[in-house]
DNA sequence: TGCTGCACTGCAATCGATTACATAAAGGTT
DNA sequence: AACCTTTATGTAATCGATTGCAGTGCAGCA
């Protein structure tokens, strides 16, 4: 049977025609249904779910003053490492009926005017910014009082710590890698670094200078690599660490993609690890215990950073705007596989 | 300088009084600026400007009938292969003020009435589903008629062509597989297969009996190895390879993460790719150039998927209610590297 | 019986922007 | 000068749900 005009979709006005009662009662049957009268919701409940209702969430959002969404700020939706954090976060807000709105920040760094838009009351209630590095201009707005959405960084942080952030303890990642390494006798140990001015990066840094440290080694300046996290980037240090003539016997690689890109690279060259080269990475992504050799590495609690991260800005939706700066620090495991091996002298 | 109460976000009726003009010359300033006056636009802006007004989007939705946000049904965000295309998607959406919600539809399967929440039209004004094997239930409520947001598949699609869909020609990805693995002499090949109610199994399984069959071959059905596209999969697949009397020499595996993880486990028992077999993968993803040996594959343009899906819809969100089933194909490329070998006897 | 309190329910204002329609002013034509 | 267009702006209804406040009815109590 065809219908020859657009059945509009139902209101509330209709629900409430239909169960014989005001549109107040079917709005707090359905959302507040303990303050209506035991009969009275059985007849509204009917009542909608004969006529096929479902809220208008423009609607409801305009009165209720919120927006029912979140955005999540990326720096590249593209990498593995992130989208274990989206499934954590993801799996909190479904509980919660809120949306989760995904945007790529690489745009954002050409142009912040776009990115600016989404971070106003009238696009979300909240944010998650897995990206440390924004520009200042997009942070200044967000941290700017009244209207502006509580904002909470995770994984990465700022500088200044202006902001909540649930992070791991990369510092202890760090030196947790220099560690294993000297423990297994290296004492010619490289690194390959993330980007200069990230977080991560000095945080990495510094523990594995730490790890040194305490063994008493230092890292010959020749010996580090600079990097971006990238395949490309790991590759890039394979070559560099051929040209050398004191060559490390082991590397600390600050990501696992890094270290993939390394290892396949000196692949291509003949070389061998851990043969001619132990190798730890960091974050444990899915394919590190796949590549060969399996890769050893600082496991972060990746979907355990997305629930965290969301359950608190979840609650500083809540209302109570405990302005209070909080930093939540999950703890990292080394995974030892088969990238690394004693010293052979 | 504290302020003891929120300043209120500024509303339309703040700028109008600031410019001394009415609301509806600011709306008309901001959204179709050819209608006012040069000298009042110019006021109008400049009020907007230094009050700091965001237009409040839960209002201007509910007036304008639409949700300025599109869901994407993702089967598993973790999913290297489908972070790319929603990087394209999101670049489309971008440029057209819309917002992108993802949903992870892992969680429907389990529960379906949750997914269903999102495909209401007054949650989304269209959909992307990159996930072919949604539950009827949810389906038949998206295409009944009236209310019901248009929805595109990507990538994956429905079995009987209901929707509208952009693909790319996996027949034809499969029938290249095998045509490049007979071109190289082999004669023995398997097949390590992805779902078994999966579209996308279906047609690779379809193109490469094509292949097979153009050069007088057949696949024998142990040669066939049951998969999920997974890591794990390939891994099983070589631990069933290993136990097999009569061996194939070559293998076509239906996506590149499950012949990484065959690979793998191959080369951790000792078996040598592509000396003792040759393997071909599927997708192309970021990786397959830098696993050892760098996978010879069939490559998807996966960013490509993502724009043209997200054009289409936009098209289709116009207004202009062609219901008319369009599906786009894209054609895929063979990309040769280190994984095949001619067959040595 | 009359009064208080409680549990429900309805009325109507409200959230903030958009837009159909009305109006006014300016310019053009005969 | 009278009339018609065109352009620019204002007025007020509208989108659909929520919720403060008021009203109704009934039970309990003195």
């Amino acid at each position: 049977m065809k219908l020859t005009m657009e059945p509009k979709a139902p209101r509330i006005t209709d629900v409430a025609r239909l169960a014989g009662v005001s549109t107040a009662t079917v709005s707090r049957a359905l959302s507040k249904p303990e303050t209506v009268a035991e009969s009275t919701r059985t007849i509204v409940l009917a009542a909608a779910e004969q006529s096929g209702y479902r809220v208008n969430l423009s609607a409801r959002n305009l009165r209720r003053q919120r927006t029912g969404a979140i955005v999540i700020l990326v720096p590249n939706i593209g990498n593995p490492f992130f989208s274990e954090i989206l499934a954590g976060i993801e799996t909190v807000l479904s509980e919660s009926d809120i949306n989760m709105l995904v945007v790529d920040t690489r745009q954002a760094h050409m142009k912040p005017q776009l990115v600016l838009e989404y971070l106003h009351a009238t696009r979300a209630d909240g944010i998650i910014a897995l990206d440390g590095s924004l520009p200042d201009t997009i942070l200044s707005v967000a941290s700017s009082g009244a209207g502006a959405p509580p904002i909470i960084f995770a994984c990465e942080w700022t500088p200044q710590d202006r902001f909540s952030s649930v992070r791991t303890n990369n510092a202890h990642g760090g030196e947790m890698a220099i560690a294993h390494l000297a423990g297994l006798g290296h004492r010619a140990i490289g690194m390959i670094t993330g980007p200069d001015d990230n977080v991560l990066t000095h945080a990495r840094t510094q523990g594995a200078i730490t790890g040194l440290t305490a063994k008493g080694l230092a890292m010959a300046p020749d010996h580090v690599f600079p990097g971006d996290f990238s395949l490309d980037a790991g590759a890039r240090a394979a070559r560099a660490w051929l040209e050398l003539d004191q060559r490390p016997s082991a590397v600390f690689s600050q990501s696992d993609q890094m270290a993939f890109g390394f290892i396949s690279e000196l692949a291509r060259q003949g070389i061998s690890v851990p043969g001619d080269v132990s190798v730890v990475g960091f974050d444990d992504i899915d394919i590190a215990r796949c590549i060969i050799p399996a890769l050893t590495t600082v496991r972060q609690p990746r979907k355990k950073l997305g629930l965290t991260a969301a359950r608190l800005l979840i609650e500083n939706i809540g209302g109570n705007s405990s302005s209070a700066i909080e930093t939540t620090i999950l703890e990292v495991e080394l995974i030892v596989r088969d990238s690394t091996r004693a010293f052979a002298g």
